[in-house]
RNA sequence: GGCCCCGUCGUCUAGUGGACCAGGACGCAGCCCUCUCAAGGCUGAGAUCGCGGGUUCGAAUCCCGCCGGGGCUACCA
């Protein structure tokens, strides 16, 4: 058998916000094709222009961009290739393998109707291959006509060998009134076009897969060598992921501060894993050791908690220069001095680039004034007369009150506690940064208040 | 209704007939460390492997039935 070379696609259509799941299929795509050195295909499947925006559009180019998901050829617009469609249906009549239906929804739901009371299985009555055929009509679509006791018989590299019964699927519209082609049609002749050689998509897909198989035959095309059905994405209550009920649009991640480095990494542990017990990967590491072999075949839910433990590792190794430049974004009051220096800080407290702002509110938001007894009052005190002549930076801090501390014999605790209690109102990180952080006239300000 | 897929701790999962009275990770609890919060270290709770029958000396792993969840059954993808 020739050996074809590995070119896969993603065909997500702009109809909405582009979600985790779309995301992963991509990135199971990309990793399957680094791994056997093949090309990644961006392809956007717009023959729905009732739903298909541009806005979605470029969502997806975001979020694939953002997650460093490159493409090697496209994006390919099934909207633009309109007369190819048109001709294979075209090709498809003559041959005998298509017809013309003029039946009307209402025709049509009425039948489906019927079937429903009746209790039978559904499939259309195909009236238009009959003699009692509408005449008086112009509006049309054009049908595949699925041939008398087929069996469609295909191997998925997750689901193992499938097999369905050509019987029980009703002739499946090919052209729609409008004269975009539909789903089940346009794909398979892109995919046949396009030469892709493994069809990696979303489970929702496995049951239109004998449909598209039965076009590809009839067209004459080759099938792909394999497809590859991936398990969904769950919501925590075990339904489908919404795009309305769970905010999952790709690239709202990283404005909720996640790492796209974060991001792969747990998407890629959502219905994969490599048999170790590792846990933290790097691109590289996946594309060098994904395999669809052991893809999971159960849907997964999708676990923010997970997902944050998995982000705040990434933030923890990045170095401060790279982290620094992350966290731009999200605080944008500091200058790159300040937020060099903000890093150590905060570094091993943030699950996520937006908690710094957290961590950091009490810059720009005075406490309340703590209830001291007077022993912190009069440690507090001590405090102010020796930060008044420190140099302001964290180590200067730090020695003057270990000096002051050990020379009146306070506990870390009895000293520390009413400063960062007059300087933040709560918790923050070791009092000398949480002091530096700020300026030394609003720290010592702060702290006389609070006597 | 029909066809198809799936079913191991709360969650993600390891496991392909014996080393599994089921291992790891997240989360959770406790302890240690400690200037608070984190981080880190240690310990622990948590799964009769959806249920019921088989097969076998032996089953989470094989077979059958059932139940539960999901997908498709659209002139949506």
């Amino acid at each position: 058998m020739a050996e074809r070379p590995v070119r896969v696609r993603m065909a997500p259509s702009p109809t909405g916000p582009i979600h985790v799941g779309s995301a992963r299929t991509a990135l199971f795509n990309v990793l399957f094709a680094r791994r056997q050195s093949g090309k990644f295909i961006l392809r956007i499947d717009d023959t729905d222009l009732e739903r298909s925006t541009a806005a979605d559009e470029q969502f997806i180019y975001d979020g694939l961009d953002w997650l460093g998901l490159h493409w090697d050829e496209g994006p390919l617009r099934q909207s633009e290739r309109l007369d190819l469609y048109r001709e294979h249906a075209t090709r498809l009549i003559k041959a005998g393998h298509a017809y013309r239906c003029y039946c009307t929804p209402a025709e049509l739901a009425a039948e489906r109707e019927a079937a429903q009371r009746e209790k039978r299985p559904y499939k259309y009555s195909r009236r238009c291959l009959t003699p009692d055929a509408p005449s008086d009509r112009t509006d049309f679509v054009v049908r595949f006509k699925v041939p008398e006791g087929v069996k469609i018989e295909f191997d998925d590299l997750i689901r193992g060998p499938m097999s369905f019964d050509g019987d029980l699927i009703g002739d499946p519209v090919l052209i729609k009134t409008d004269g975009f082609p539909t789903y089940n049609f346009a794909s398979p002749i892109d995919d046949a076009l396009l030469e892709i050689s493994h069809v990696i998509r979303g489970e929702e897909h496995l049951s239109n897969t004998p449909t598209q198989l039965m076009i590809v035959d009839a067209l004459g095309y080759d099938r792909p060598e394999a497809t590859a059905h991936i398990p969904l994405i769950l919501a925590p209550d075990r339904t489908k992921l919404s795009k309305r009920r769970h905010p999952a649009l790709i690239t709202q991640f990283r404005e909720w501060g996640y790492l796209p480095e974060a991001m792969v990494n747990y998407l890629a542990l959502l219905g994969w894993n490599p048999g170790t017990e590792q846990e933290i990967f790097t691109m590289e590491e996946l594309e060098r050791l994904f395999d669809l072999a052991r893809v999971q075949q159960s849907g997964a839910i999708f676990d923010r908690e997970k997902l944050d433990w998995i982000n705040a590792t990434w933030i923890r190794s990045l170095p401060a220069a790279g982290l620094a430049e992350r966290l731009r974004p999200f605080l944008p009051e500091l200058t790159a001095e300040q937020l060099g220096r903000a890093v150590p800080a905060l570094q091993e407290r943030m699950r996520t680039l937006a908690d710094g702002r957290e961590l950091l509110a009490y810059l720009w938001t005075e406490p309340e004034r703590p209830p001291l007894n007077e022993e912190e009052k009069e440690r507090l005190a001590a405090a102010v007369a020796v930060l008044r002549t420190v140099d302001w930076d964290p180590e200067a801090i730090e020695r003057s009150l270990e000096t002051l501390r050990e020379s009146h014999g306070w506990s870390r605790n009895q000293l520390f506690k009413p400063i960062r209690q007059a300087v933040t109102g709560g918790n923050s990180p070791p009092i000398h940064h949480t002091l530096a952080l700020l300026p030394q006239t609003e720290a010592l300000a702060r702290m006389e208040r609070a006597l």
